[in-house]
RNA sequence: UCCUCGGUAGCUCAGAUGGUAGAGCGUUCGGCUGUUGACCGAAUGGUCGCAGGUUCGAGUCCUGCCCGGGGAGCCA
């Protein structure tokens, strides 16, 4: 056993907390930073946290000496650490195991903590989100999020979709009318992203099925507790496809990525205090309406609202309170709906689109549907939306060879983890999120 | 952009009717061999968001502005 402690070198193997129980009674070394410490005179207690869990660490003055123990002393909330000593499991220690410690290795006395452990207001924390990162739940949350975006990319790697990435800067607006942020491209005006379907179209008659998954950038000056102004997306595209089709598969995306959640992240949902049972029993089959269908159950309840007008927050909410998992509404009226929408040959009046409401009030997650593959159609659309045709040229010769029916949808990954989690919002769903007016940090 | 609530110590907040500012936490020092957001004692801490106005006197009343929270519209 060293002496001193000073050396950032180690013997024993380095262990990470989760795997703590595996290594009971052996000497080992665990590098990480103090969440807490509470001293009770010739004994010091050690919250530490490695980014894989929390451990409790025991400095005993008789078992380290005094100069290892009046160094413990001077240890803030996140001084960064290197302790060695023995996992022993104790039912005291808040995870079953604590440490004790023989050697005591400070690589860094933190100055102190903005964050402590108590209550801070929203204001407070998002000045310091670089910070606030470091803490149970927003560790727990990110973890959840990671997770969700692997099983979206697995769940699309194993069904024949290649993954085609999209640009961020382009020449001209998706979907015409919404707002986007205009950045400078040499002597040029760009604008980023606000999604990557018609690039997605372009992929899908290449590689028969597709996805994308990127950030993409709105600049709608919303200030809700469901709106970022750059957020993820991932978007799959499908050649030879129908509005069914694009239905189903963000069923078994989204029925896909709960269950996965459930069974890998069961810990940080504990954390978040998420209500498990329920979002388990979120199985497919999802329910289905139409847009009619929705708005009968929405005027029957009394809402001032009709044929032609799109949901409101509030209409969302109790459309969804009806159902205990995602419900999805399809066939809106055509007029309301962006210029690529392909009609319902029966109702021309109604756009071959569906969205997904999640449940629990969370809004909708997935907006998709089947694209005008016509030449003929699709320019008289960009013409009554009053597009620039010379902008859409290379979307129009997708028309042009071998057009074929496809569709597709995208689903917004932070409204997702924020359901999942059972969040109040999605500012907490990305490690630094854009917000209307916050771009620090 | 609109509606609404707020801005007092590093943080979370309290400061009736206008009379010159408080607590807890943090930090520093001391005490404690089983603490769980430890506890006990002491010390430390403020242009009351900014600028005007009313008043003998404004954290408190009035006007304007700035910043933040919640909500709406729009959307994922």
């Amino acid at each position: 056993m060293r002496a001193g402690g000073s050396s950032i070198m180690s013997e024993q193997p380095v262990v990470s907390i989760e795997q703590i129980s595996q290594f009971e009674g052996q000497d080992i070394t665990v590098k990480g930073w103090i969440r807490n410490r509470r001293s009770s005179g010739k004994l010091s207690f050690l919250t530490v946290r490695d980014g894989t869990g929390d451990l409790q660490a025991i400095v005993s003055k008789g078992e380290v000496g005094d100069d290892q123990f009046s160094l413990c002393s001077q240890l803030t909330q996140e001084s960064s650490v290197i302790l060695t000593g023995k996992p022993r499991r104790d039912v005291r220690a808040p995870g079953g195991f604590e440490l004790d410690v023989s050697t005591l290795a400070v690589i860094h006395i933190a100055e102190p903590f903005p964050i402590q452990p108590k209550d801070h207001g929203v204001g407070f924390l998002m000045e310091y989100r670089h910070l606030w990162l470091r803490s149970r739940r927003q560790h727990a949350i990110l973890r959840v999020r990671h997770e969700i975006i692997r099983t979206c990319r697995n769940f699309f790697d194993d069904r024949g979709f290649t993954l085609i990435d999209t640009p961020i800067f382009t020449p001209n607006a998706c979907e015409g009318t919404t707002t986007l942020f205009q950045t400078q491209y040499f002597d040029q005006v760009a604008y980023l992203a606000q999604s990557g379907q018609l690039y997605g179209e372009a992929a899908a008659a290449a590689f028969g099925k597709i996805y994308c998954f990127g950030p993409t950038f709105r600049a709608e000056k919303s200030k809700t507790r469901r709106h970022l102004m750059e957020f993820w997306m991932v978007e799959p595209e499908m050649a030879f496809a129908d509005l069914p089709d694009a239905m189903q598969l963000a069923e078994d995306l989204v029925s896909t990525v709960i269950q996965r959640v459930v069974e890998t992240r069961r810990s940080e949902l504990e954390i978040l205090e998420r209500d498990i049972p329920k979002l388990e029993a979120m199985v497919k089959p999802f329910p289905r309406i139409t847009y009619e269908e929705a708005l009968r159950r929405l005027q029957q309840k009394g809402a001032a609202i009709q044929f032609g007008d799109d949901f409101g927050a509030d209409d969302e909410t109790s459309l969804a309170q009806e159902f205990d998992r995602p419900v999805i509404v399809h066939r809106y009226p055509a007029d309301a709906k962006a210029f690529y929408m392909a009609k319902d040959p029966e109702r021309p009046d109604l756009a071959l689109c569906m969205d997904m409401l999640a449940s629990e009030g969370y809004g909708e997650i997935i907006g998709g549907g089947e694209r005008i593959h016509d030449l003929n159609k699709l320019l008289a659309q960009i013409k009554a939306h009053d597009l620039p045709e010379e902008a859409f040229k290379w979307y129009v010769d997708l028309r042009r060879y071998g057009t074929v029916p496809h569709a597709g949808f995208g689903m917004g990954i932070e409204r997702v983890v924020a359901w999942i989690c059972g969040l109040d919002h999605v500012r907490e769903t990305i490690p630094f999120p854009r917000m209307l007016y916050t771009l620090y940090p």
